[in-house]
DNA sequence: GGCAACATACCGACTGGTTGGTATGTTGCG
DNA sequence: CGCAACATACCAACCAGTCGGTATGTTGCC
């Protein structure tokens, strides 16, 4: 049934998702429906944090975190979000930013659990960024915690863009233009200098 | 009656606004607004055009043109985006952006005029990006179109952030990175060195 | 074991209100 | 007059949510 959501309002928007066509996409009834969720705002705060809960395992058990190097694990995560950024535009645009627009103000609760999602999804960047500032150094001084918001305020305009041009080049295109703001921030020493 | 479509729609977003309540808040009857509109797509469409139109002559005729340096133009472009990102929420975010997320699957017409608003935007920036780019030259080689979406790109993802915080500070941080990202892009001359 | 009391999961017809959209006036101006 | 700009009344479809009912456990007491 959460899947079913994920899917519908990834692709309709939470407005324009009825819960009759939920349940038939879902194979349920309306009764099934309306036993597990109070209301539709409850759907949407559960679809939220079953989304949190599903991108939370699938970038806690990637391959990134083993790099030693907290630039290069930061440079991992890049890569990872620009390998998920494939096929069709419902399929890698985020659930959160979706709802977040057009339920900040109508269903505030739905709003929240979204924006949880995201800056939940961004404090588990954090630490690389911290670790990379205590390493490396940083050109201006921005926080650890302002430049993971910061991924997720480009890769969510990037969505956006994806959305617009139909397909997912803005997002790589996005994902370049990080890199290589990162890539002025933390000046790495030379490879072989002293 | 586009004005308060406007407002509504930046508001509630284009699903959860009814054509009543718009007519309602627009302070006419249904009779007269479809005999403006044929369908509340085309509503859609001609609100995109309108904040266009709106957008368009305020950033025209902005002051910032008529710095001599592009550079100096791009960045009076930053402050003046900081200087509109005030008060509620509603009323400094993007309509065209808005609309596309909910829209580009379900009413294409809708989503494609928003879009055009975003890119068409992001067209009026890319004269100043190739001029800094011929002046100053650039680091790493991103286009200035590329560029200019990046911009947008940017600060469409604010706009979600702002949403779900709740103020304008995140369009401000963000304006911040962009600021510092075109600062390590193009590399000025010293003052006073030969 | 047997059986009553209760709990959970689910069904689907139904309701009152809302939706986008239409059909038929009415008004006012050139 | 004629025609554009509206207003009024209305419609079928759809909406979220309700409600009486059923099937299937689960518990606890004798």
């Amino acid at each position: 049934m959460l899947t079913a959501a994920l899917s519908l309002i990834r692709r309709h928007g939470f407005a324009a998702t009825s819960v009759d066509e939920l349940c038939a996409a879902a194979g349920v009834t309306k009764g099934a429906f309306f036993h597990h969720f109070r209301s539709k705002e409850d759907l949407g705060v559960a679809a939220a944090r079953h989304w949190s809960e599903i991108t939370g395992t699938l970038f806690a058990t990637a391959d990134y975190h083993d790099l030693p190097d907290p630039l290069e694990r930061i440079y991992g995560y890049l890569d990872l979000r620009a390998s998920l950024a494939v096929g069709g535009v419902p399929d890698f645009t985020c659930l959160a930013g979706t709802m977040l627009q057009e339920t900040y103000d109508c269903h505030p609760p739905v709003g929240e659990a979204s924006y949880a999602s995201i800056t939940g999804h961004a404090a588990t960047l954090e630490p690389d960024f911290q670790a990379a500032i205590d390493l490396y150094g940083i050109k201006g001084c921005p926080s650890a915690r302002s430049l993971a918001l910061h991924t997720q305020t480009v890769l969510q305009g990037a969505f956006i863009q994806a959305k617009g041009k139909g397909d997912a080049e803005p997002v790589h295109e996005a994902l370049e233009h990080l890199r290589r703001y990162f890539n002025f921030l933390f000046p790495r020493p030379v490879e072989g200098s002293p």
